[in-house]
DNA sequence: GCCGTTTTCGGCCCGACTGTTTTCAGTCG
């Protein structure tokens, strides 16, 4: 069973407990509320994780203690959750979908349950259609609407699961293939090895002879919900994850052409085809074939690209958005790496809504590698998050004093905050405090809803403040979950390039905000970027991967990315 | 239900907004 499964399940819990009569039971929601966060967000497989270290590894999970770990552990032996099963008779509700539409919780799906007898999203469509929830006590001809274009808006994002959902499934499964011994080398294809933000189906080449119980292997993988297609050289199966996955079984001669076949995407896989007829060359997923059919490349991508006469085109390119051309030139930017970057910017701890403590995250920041880091607890307007008011600013600061003497110079933690940017621009501490910060990260968390001209006026007026460093997710969109704000962004990027303020790339798998179209849109402004975690564990920091992939799709160079910098050029660049 | 340099019990999470109301319930961050 995969942590998704699980997180999911322990969140439904949540929202039934809601439902209670009793209502003291906020904390106890609460806590099934953060052990579902930490296991939905971690790459690491907590059935490996039991099956490794028993019950007791389950009890190193943050927000994970006696109670939820023996329901995980049931779970996980006799793939039944007491808990979850009781509730579930209780209010035999579709929670896990119908809670995907924005606006619309527990309460009104019991209130839609009891009067109408809506379970799930067809019945609640259907109820939509024929005009009764207008009807109910609590209910109006707003909410009706508002719930009907909920629904759309969940209908259109259902299709694609996110990276950072998907990445892991592939991984599991590339893993247990090598282990298998079926193999001798396993490759990612498709969007996710483009780092696409959401994926529509896993593409995973195997170089391995023809062999009944490779294909018999990759149907019987407990991943596997049902076989679409099975023969010797491709197999295609439903996951019980929700998604398709595709494997292909090809030569070790041909790999290069079949990885740069199936990565795509299509449109670039097009584009470097005319090139090959044009030279009078075919180019499909066994080899590139010269004039006389005479194999000229296959093995590599690297050999294609070159004898096509182009520059390698990192997977992150391939979207013809005119890298064929520049390949061609030879003219193609030098990607970011993940090894470029020194620090991560945007980090939560203990002291508001992050689960470790500023050494923890510290220690762990050092383990990657990075040269400084920069601590950014909530601002007091984030009351959910216990958002720090000046005061307990100051005695923020000299906690991170007091970890850097501890750190002795393995890294070095500097001071800042994630502030708000309030609805009318302002900012949500005092000057004195932000004085007291090396540099400020600001951003948007409530008042989502506004026109896009108010919305636009606020954020510059935040930027013209010139106490901004970094702007932090600047969409506020949640992929799958949440819709951008409306905004300006060409305005935007005006304001930061005129006042130096760097445009986050938040890495966290459901934001990714800026996405790669927006990067790629700010690149023609002299505008810098920060790629940040926004962790709220140790374990989030392992999230940078996903923020490169995306600084990757949007084209951009390490030069202008903040956080490649070492601190001291850091330091003086926010300046 | 979780957690612990406040340590095995007593804290932990509260204000803004929306739509429905006429004083509040539900949802969100």
């Amino acid at each position: 069973m995969h942590n998704k499964q699980i997180a999911s399940m322990l969140e439904q819990i949540a929202y039934m407990l809601e439902l209670d009569e009793r209502k003291d039971r906020f904390f106890e929601i609460r806590a099934y509320r953060k052990a579902a966060l930490t296991i939905g967000t971690m790459q690491e497989e907590v059935e490996e994780i039991f099956k490794k270290g028993g019950i007791s590894a389950l009890l190193e999970l943050q927000g994970v203690g006696q109670g939820i770990a023996k329901s995980i552990q049931e779970l996980l032996t006799t793939g039944k959750m007491e808990k979850f099963e009781d509730l579930k008779e209780k209010y035999p509700i579709d929670f896990e979908n119908l809670m995907k539409i924005p606006n619309f919780g527990a309460k009104r799906a019991f209130t839609l349950y009891k009067e109408l007898g809506i379970k799930d999203v067809n019945s609640l469509k259907a109820a939509l259609d024929s005009h009764k929830i207008r009807e109910l006590k609590g209910f109006g001809e707003k909410s009706e609407a508002e719930l009907a274009k909920g629904m759309q808006f969940m209908e259109n994002s259902e299709k694609r699961m996110p990276l950072g959902d998907a990445l892991p499934i592939a991984e599991s499964i590339i893993k247990k293939i090598r282990g298998s011994g079926l193999a001798e080398n396993v490759a990612l294809a498709g969007s996710s090895r483009r780092w696409r933000e959401t994926v529509g189906d896993l593409d995973i080449l195997i170089v391995a002879e023809e062999n009944p119980d490779l294909t018999r292997f990759l149907t019987k993988m407990e991943e596997v919900e049902s076989v679409i297609v099975s023969g010797p050289t491709k197999v295609s199966v439903r996951l019980t994850a929700g998604l398709s996955c595709d494997f292909r079984v090809i030569k070790k001669s041909s790999f290069g052409a079949a990885l740069q076949y199936f990565t795509g995407s299509k449109n670039h896989g097009v584009e470097v085809r005319k090139i090959a007829v044009k030279k009078g060359y075919s180019l499909n997923e066994y080899q590139l074939s010269g004039k006389e059919g005479k194999n000229l490349a296959s093995e590599t991508e690297e050999e294609i690209y070159n004898a096509l006469g182009l520059q390698y085109v990192e997977p992150e390119m391939r979207e013809a958005h005119g890298e064929v051309e520049l390949a061609q030139q030879g003219k193609l930017p030098k990607l970011v790496e993940r090894k470029d970057i020194t620090a991560d910017l945007h980090l939560h701890s203990k002291y508001t809504d992050g689960a470790d403590k500023i050494i923890e995250m510290a220690t762990h920041a050092a383990k990657l590698g990075y040269e400084y880091m920069g601590m950014t607890d909530h601002s007091k307007s984030e009351r959910q998050a216990r958002g720090m008011n000046d005061e307990q600013f100051a005695q923020y600061f000299s906690e991170i004093d007091k970890v850097n003497d501890e750190l002795e110079g393995k890294i070095k933690v500097l001071k800042s905050g994630e502030i708000d940017i309030l609805k009318d621009g302002s900012l949500d501490l005092l000057d004195k405090t932000m004085d007291m910060m090396d540099y400020t990260l600001c951003s948007i968390h409530n008042n989502l809803e506004m026109p896009k001209e108010e919305m636009t006026k606020r954020v510059i007026t935040a930027i013209e403040s010139g106490y901004v460093n970094i702007l932090a997710h600047p969409t506020a969109r949640l992929i799958n979950e949440r819709e951008p704000i409306a905004i300006d962004l060409d305005k935007v990027f005006e304001a930061a390039e005129a006042n130096n303020v760097a445009l986050e790339i938040n890495a966290f798998p459901s934001r990714l905000d800026l996405n790669d179209e927006n990067i790629f849109k700010a690149r023609k402004y002299k505008v810098k970027f920060a790629i940040n975690t926004d962790s709220h564990r140790q374990f989030h920091m392992d999230f940078m991967k996903y923020g490169i992939g995306t600084a990757r799709r949007g084209w951009l160079e390490k030069s202008s990315i903040i956080n490649t910098f070492s601190m001291k050029k850091f330091l003086s660049a926010i300046k």
